[in-house]
DNA sequence: CGAATAGTGTCTTTTAGACACTATCGG
DNA sequence: CCGATAGTGTCTAAAAGACACTATTCG
């Protein structure tokens, strides 16, 4: 492919890079808006922020903004700055889940938001929110009306979710280091709602190699139980089958 | 969860976004690219086009650009908009895929592109192309120096379409509408780069009704072969398991 | 010991891989 | 009938589900 660019070119590119002024163009709005979950109570639960300025003032919306390009170097980290400037929280893990941008979204105009969805480790919950966030379990939010389009939002990250559960062993990140089998099985019936066997779910865990003994056990029922760690198996890691859906 | 807005407005959300103007913000470059993938002489082909204007005028890259706030009523109207003017092809498959964005990517400033792929079935690709359009195997647009970070977008955009292969009968989107199995098992072999077996590649597609034979045969080797068409099996379905990595 | 929770043994089911086999067609 | 391509029969292997079973601890 012995492609090269051609020349003969009237103005140079430094000088067009020079006079290239962006607000001459009708450019949309951009932001990066997170899902940020944990479990609480034995439930799932999305964090949201009232929002305190115009547009949707007073409504609940996920927390996000608009990318400060001086403040961030990339999209990761304009999620992780609204992330702190809003909660205080460390995260356990954050992935992309889509863009959404169209017409109508944001009274302001024409918008585009980059979702990402993120866990939190229930160990860390102890911490204070700031204030105006509040946890709310996510079968509660549909009967919201929140801010923007952040319903949907909310709704394809609780999917994106659900299907890392299926595929992957994700939900480890819900939990802090050492934990119990049964903790961990709990946690993903939680987010599948439903009841999962328990042999299978064990053998699944083990035989991959997810999850690893420890020498400590802990009473919390009537009998003690062996606690595990995660062996911290590369994030891509996808089990052989899913779990039925 | 008896949620309401507060009141006590100072200025009404009508009057906010009257005098809302973007261009007082620092606001990122927003776009749309696109992967358009076919099959052309049994390899995997994606479609580049010469920029002809700065920046990186001269160079190869992935069809796209700006959202048209006035002709695009969402981000896939975008891809769709730039794929008919760059190429005039018509689509088998349109999925987004991720979105990019960091300072660094685009000399002109921070820029965020939303990217897409698609597909193509084989049997349009007879119309000619936009001037500056040219179909590349993928496995030589490594060796080529693409505008921007186009090179990693390809990439990107071919590891999720090696996956959705591996779970999903997707690749019959880069078939015409009637097709032998062995087709579409070169197909498969072509995007995953290996041999697949026989008896288990037919058995995946019959027994889970992606497929479904027709009367018709076709010759075009030795021996006739039967016809099949795709059942019009929803988009996401998915495979019970993962063909073996 | 009984109740409750933790954890196992083992059979079946599903679906992929291996691979030898049969079928059909042109020359 | 030979060679090549299309297509099948059937065994094995891997990993999930079903479900009855055993183990440990507290009171």
């Amino acid at each position: 492919m012995g492609y090269k660019p051609k020349g003969s070119m009237q103005q140079t590119e430094k000088q067009f890079i020079e006079n290239y002024d962006i607000h001459q163009y009708d450019v949309p709005l951009t932001m990066v808006d997170m899902a940020i979950f944990s479990i609480i109570d034995n439930k799932l639960n999305v964090l949201l922020v009232e929002r305190n300025i115009f547009p949707e003032k007073g409504k609940l919306a996920l927390p996000g903004g608009f990318i400060d390009k001086n403040k961030d170097s990339d999209l990761e980290a304009t999620a992780l700055r609204k992330l702190k400037q809003k909660t205080g929280v460390k995260l356990s893990y954050l992935e992309q889940v889509e863009s959404v941008g169209n017409a109508t979204r944001d009274p302001r105009g024409w918008s585009v938001t980059i979702l990402y969805f993120a866990l939190i480790d229930s160990a860390k919950l102890n911490k204070k929110l700031m204030s105006r966030s509040y946890w709310h379990p996510v079968d509660e939010v549909k009967h919201i009306a929140l801010a923007f389009d952040h319903n949907l939002l909310v709704q394809k990250a609780v999917a994106r979710l659900r299907s890392k559960t299926l595929y992957t062993a994700l939900p480890m990140a819900l939990l802090p280091e050492k934990f119990t089998l049964t903790e961990l099985q709990t946690i993903f019936e939680i987010i599948l709602s439903r009841k999962l066997p328990v042999k299978s779910f064990r053998r699944r865990m083990m035989d991959a190699g997810v999850v690893e003994a420890t020498n400590e056990s802990k009473i919390s029922g009537k009998r003690k139980a062996r606690l595990y760690k995660s062996t911290g198996i590369k994030k891509d890691f996808y089990f052989p089958r899913p779990l039925q859906a």
